[in-house]
DNA sequence: CGTTTCGATCGAATCGATTCGACCTCAGAG
DNA sequence: CTCTGAGGTCGAATCGATTCGATCGAAACG
């Protein structure tokens, strides 16, 4: 009101006004140096006569070098970004790790696309998301410019600090709980698998070629307990993409199991050594590679009747509390999500405090809930 | 690697290397203005020698005036605002909306602490979702530093273009139906009222002081149907308090139903109108303000043995998708969330271009599903 | 052959603050 | 009375680009 449209008000015309010096006006609104109260007041004062509303960040994070901004990047829409709770509980880990240091976090998507935000954002650091080769290219540009990295699940990379899990030995850990409880048939449901997020079978070739690291560690950690397992990969960390991974898996087996049935009269094949075991009977145990894909096998369970833990034991991953779904007690790794996110931040701070950071590594906690029991051997 | 901790390379710099004017190289980078292929080259190739990785951004974002950031304010901390699928639609729909004008999207959250970051951030515009009188500071600060401000369902207010929906009646629409199928007795189950976020009985007093728009809006268009409808407010859109709210609830009608028995031994007392009805009796008809709620009240229906819709009619607002629960068929106000980010960001988009822009508002979509039914006369 | 025109390039001003060193003044110590 | 020191203030340099108006050369035109 007081300023229509005129030419807003700069911190020269407030130190005009209030007859002293730019640096002084400077002084009194940052605080550092010492400014007399008298002053102070004058100079208060004076901007709120003129409707001066503080230094303008823009000069100030050029003066400073650095804009308070911490840019954390995606490599997938934030729409899918958010539905997974473990990226929503990291996040907030990370702003609480980088504490009142931070004028916030930009959010930033890298989905491959030409993506000029990231070139162009003013931000003092970015923690990546995920991890796909589409970083690389992040990591040049932001490397070019001598913004610090840190990934989270990223794996290793040159010049960044990782913060993640061992992942694989973690899957290891559950599958060699099914594999105690006496499971031989096993199937897997895994996460994205890359970029494109294929749903579908997870083919030796497929395999291989895996960008995704944490997709990646968490089968190979069930590989080496069941080597000939069957993989099947969801597109999305979502419980509806686990229930069509969970029934094409199921179909798959009905597919196999009917097929070996009129050629191999001797029924004892069924209870044979080898790959073709696991492909023609159907799963005793399900391996999800994260709780949400679990709860989504459990739905296709119960849609075919099977009773959970009796005639299937399935196990999660995450640990991630399931908003509606308290009554279901998963056997799970649970993750310290918002621990990784809290470690981002303080690594965040401290390299820009110009210390040295080491990727760091947590731990999971093995949490057996009542989806596993013992392989049913009546089938 | 070839510049290891030397001064960063300018645009001074890979001019002076290239052997040109400040000036053309800026052209050669940003593009605008002529320049020959060969001095374009030049420069690129000067540019890739030094290490230099594109002008600064905060330099950049000082002359010219803008950062191309766009901030996104919450009242509450990060990990409850992307609990509610609303939000995280809406968000995505900001994204869109603002197009690829944006550099992305900073995250700020007002709690009603000091909250230096939305004082030095260097946004050109701010999104603000929800609406609390915390947020009256806010527009204040940043209405003097001319930054433009949206609101998402945060009310009229002065200088701000709002973006919402009419709740009042679309809260009505639902109670009409309801009482249209026979509910007389219904209870409510409604979202946060303040920033404390209490959860329990929404006494008359408190009623009066709700400061939450959307809350207060949705509960005033269910009070012009049913005005002694009783109301309990779940502190969070999370489907356990729904849980939470829908059993204190029916606890509370538990109790007036013993204690009315005893007192009247005339049992046609419940049959009676007045305010005692709706409290001595057990509702046939709970509306949830959201769907996440309301799939809390689904799930103490069950606990209670109660059918629906036979027993008890539910009803929810918003028509997300509820991830993991495909087979409930809500009956609901659906609300086209993506959409009104939509609106957000290219409300946002023409404030920047200096185009007057009005506030708009969007339509629900009334969905009958199979969660209401007529009222049970039996009770 | 002189003039116009247009494309390419350059110099200098500008964006709005922060910050360092210098300077001044006044109080207290010697 | 003088010297010292510290608090308070000021001037000027600086951060790293963008952008406007001027300049210059060559091609096109009459």
């Amino acid at each position: 009101m007081s300023a229509p449209e005129q030419a807003r008000a700069t911190l020269l015309d407030v130190a005009e006004r209030a007859g002293v010096s730019r640096s002084t006006a400077s002084l009194a609104f940052s605080g550092a140096g010492p400014v007399s109260e008298a002053t102070r007041e004058r100079v208060m004062a004076a901007a709120s006569d003129l409707g001066y509303g503080g230094p303008d960040p823009r000069a100030r994070s050029l003066r400073q070098g650095r804009s308070g901004v911490v840019g954390i990047v995606f490599d997938e829409s934030l729409l899918n970004a958010f539905r997974d709770p473990v990226n929503v509980q990291t996040l907030d880990g990370i702003a609480e790790g980088l504490g009142l240091d931070s004028n916030g976090l930009l959010l930033l998507t890298e989905t491959g696309a030409v993506g000029t935000g990231i070139q162009s954002a003013a931000i003092d650091a970015a923690v990546l998301m995920g991890c796909t080769p589409v970083f690389d290219r992040v990591v040049d540009s932001l490397g070019r410019r001598g913004v610090p990295i840190v990934s989270i699940e990223g794996g290793a990379r040159d010049g960044v600090v990782d913060v993640g899990l061992d992942n694989a030995a973690a899957s290891e850990t559950l599958a060699r709980h099914l594999h105690d409880l006496g499971h031989r048939s096993v199937g897997v449901v895994t996460l994205g698998t890359d970029v494109s997020r294929t749903i579908g079978l997870i083919t030796p070739e497929r395999e291989a070629g895996i960008t995704a690291a944490v997709t990646a560690d968490r089968l190979e950690g069930v590989r080496r307990v069941f080597p000939d397992a069957v993989a099947y990969s969801a597109g999305f960390n979502l419980v509806d993409d686990g229930v069509r991974a969970g029934r094409e898996l199921f179909a798959a087996a009905d597919a196999a199991v009917a097929a070996a049935l009129p050629d191999s009269p001797a029924s004892d094949a069924a209870g044979g050594e080898g790959a073709t075991t696991v492909l023609a009977a159907h799963p005793t145990a399900i391996i999800a590679q994260s709780d949400l894909l679990a709860v989504g096998v459990l739905q296709v369970a119960a849609e075919r009747g099977l009773r959970v833990p009796d005639d299937l034991s399935v196990t999660g991953f995450d640990g991630v509390r399931i908003d509606g779904l308290a009554g279901v007690d998963l056997t799970t790794m649970r993750q310290p999500a918002a621990e990784k996110g809290r470690a981002a931040g303080l690594a965040v701070t401290e390299l820009l405090a110009g210390r040295p950071v080491a990727s760091a590594h947590f731990e999971c906690e093995f949490h057996i809930g009542d989806t596993t029991g013992a392989a049913s051997t009546a089938r």
